[in-house]
DNA sequence: CCAACAAGATAGTAATCAATTACTATCTTT
DNA sequence: AAAGATAGTAATTGATTACTATCTTGTTGG
């Protein structure tokens, strides 16, 4: 519920917007968040158990390392689809100086994430479906940086349905980089 | 000058602080910009013709267009490691919401952008260097993109020298991945 | 039936911001 | 040297912000 309130520009959401979406004033909101960066941290958590319990979900039920990376890029799109907030969150938290609460927050979401895409890379090397020589760093970076970056295509076109248009020949270009020779 | 004062949290740069780095007062300031706006506008035309030229020096004196991406990209990541600022106004200004000049500006260098990078894949395909099946719209928002990912992993970490040092791993995959079989 | 409490409304506050004003100093030109 | 442009200062304005203090209502349990 808060989280939709991303839709706008997050930098200047003020607390009054965020009353008007949940139907009370501005004053009540502080009966139940003692600051703005606590409603932030709030939305900080329902995004990081989402994302990451569909990002889980995608993994499982799929038969190589590689179609698990593929199911995971598409269930991430399909979520920032859904949440077009969420993506506009995290880069304008990440936009702040200091060593804000959620800004951590968002650090420690992407070096999880980080962490599940070096595992299966990891697999996907030893049984020979990624390439033996491959940088497992740059690797889950590309892959992170790659749907990033379709979702800030479709925020400079302001059309979110571009991003699910744009998601499979961008991966194929990534799974291309990534896959042994043969 | 103004785009020094991208390196703090660009949605929150006053007009006092721009006042301050150019050594006048606030008011000061709107003797020469009728508007807060007019300001960026400024500094992102600086931005659209330093950047631009850079990328067009580097593609020359090179042998072939895949050569001139790697150049390209390589002065783009020299270009931003320079101007942290830079990249930061750019995405800041693309959260913006409405319709603002500057947002149209930034959105008019990204076309201009993906242009030259459309115009030399088509050369790389048209000698063999470039698989000849790549989907080239693909290919242009994934070389932007990888750029992108890299900055905005700079900025979690909050090392600009990271960048520099992780732009080769992440190009080799890139270029992996639209190079001909061959 | 009513005391107690949770949750909200109303109406503030102090701070901050872009923009404007009235006025001054320094060049430039004729 | 007069006149006007240019570029500055200091102070102020009105709007907006996160946050708070006080009043009101609804519900619940003894």
């Amino acid at each position: 519920m808060i989280n939709l309130a991303g839709e706008q520009n997050p930098s200047d959401i003020t607390t009054s917007a965020i009353a008007q979406l949940m139907g009370v004033t501005q004053g009540a909101l502080f009966r139940h968040f003692s600051t703005k960066d606590a409603i932030l941290e709030a939305a900080m958590t329902w995004v990081a158990e989402h994302l990451l319990s569909r990002v889980d979900d995608a993994a499982q039920n799929v038969t190589s390392p590689l179609a698990a990376l593929e199911a995971i890029f598409m269930a991430h799109i399909d979520f920032v689809s859904e949440y077009p907030g969420v993506p506009r969150l995290l880069i304008s938290e990440l936009q702040r100086t200091g060593e804000t609460l959620p800004k951590r927050m968002v650090q420690s979401l992407i070096q999880r994430y980080s962490e599940r895409l070096h595992h299966l890379m990891e697999q996907g090397k030893a049984i020979g479906e990624l390439d033996a020589s491959l940088d497992l760093g740059s690797a889950s970076v590309s892959f992170i940086v790659s749907i990033q970056g379709l979702v800030m295509q479709s925020l400079i076109a302001g059309d979110t349905a571009r991003m699910r248009r744009d998601a499979p020949g961008v991966f194929a270009i990534y799974r291309r980089g990534i896959r042994s020779a043969l």
